[in-house]
DNA sequence: CCTTCGATGGGCT
DNA sequence: GCCCATCGAAGGA
């Protein structure tokens, strides 16, 4: 299959709208091994500095965060203990909004996506944010890239057929943000990450 | 199917 | 020294 980067436009949208359109489009690692390809099949959003939830909730700028405040569409990729989780930044330069990638269904490049993911069954290869990095063998390098540019970037894809919205999961002490509804999946799929 | 729990390392105060 | 935007194994039903 043949992927090209989607124009950096499309990443200039309000964030919980992007989080939503990333629905259904492909993410794309073009490994000297081989091109790997997932479709993305759930999101969260995190809506800066007035989400408790968010790494940049108050405007916190740290080493960690700073990438938040720059302009849609680069990597943000940080450390979650020993798993590498991939958000893509959102909104206008200087808000730190993000949007994590958290799970993806296996389009290109499964015999790799296999290799890196051990010996387990096809359907927990990349059904959990740490879990679709590491089959896409995405690391810390990609913090600061673009996802409009190879070799990792995002593809269009074919959409989805229904959208689910609920609250966010794996968050905790952020009190009312615990019940924003900006979890965004694809209804029914069952690569869907499952926890609580 | 479900829930619980330990491993784990970087970021931040 | 504490806090996790996690994962996978283990054990129960």
């Amino acid at each position: 299959m043949n992927f090209r980067p989607i124009h950096p436009g499309f990443f200039e949208k309000p964030t919980l709208e992007l989080a939503e359109k990333l629905l259904g489009q492909y993410v794309v690692h073009e490994h000297p091994e081989g091109v790997i390809a997932a479709k993305i099949i759930e999101t969260e959003a995190y809506m800066g500095a007035e989400d408790r939830a968010a790494h940049s909730f108050g405007n916190r700028k740290t080493k960690r965060t700073e990438i938040m405040f720059g302009k849609a569409g680069l990597v943000y990729t940080y450390q979650m203990h020993t798993h590498t989780l991939m958000n893509v930044v959102s909104g206008p330069i200087g808000i730190p909004q993000a949007i994590l990638i958290r799970a993806g269904e296996p389009i290109a490049g499964e015999d790799l996506m296999q290799k890196f993911r051990g010996n387990i069954s096809r359907k927990d290869w990349s059904n959990g944010p740490g879990k679709l990095a590491k089959a896409l063998d995405v690391t810390m390098n990609y913090y600061g890239h673009h996802w409009s540019e190879q070799p990792l970037f995002i593809a269009e894809g074919p959409g989805i057929s229904e959208v689910e919205i609920g609250p966010r999961v794996g968050i905790q002490n952020t009190g009312e943000a615990v019940h924003y509804p900006y979890r965004f999946s694809e209804k029914g799929h069952p690569m869907v990450s499952k926890y609580r």
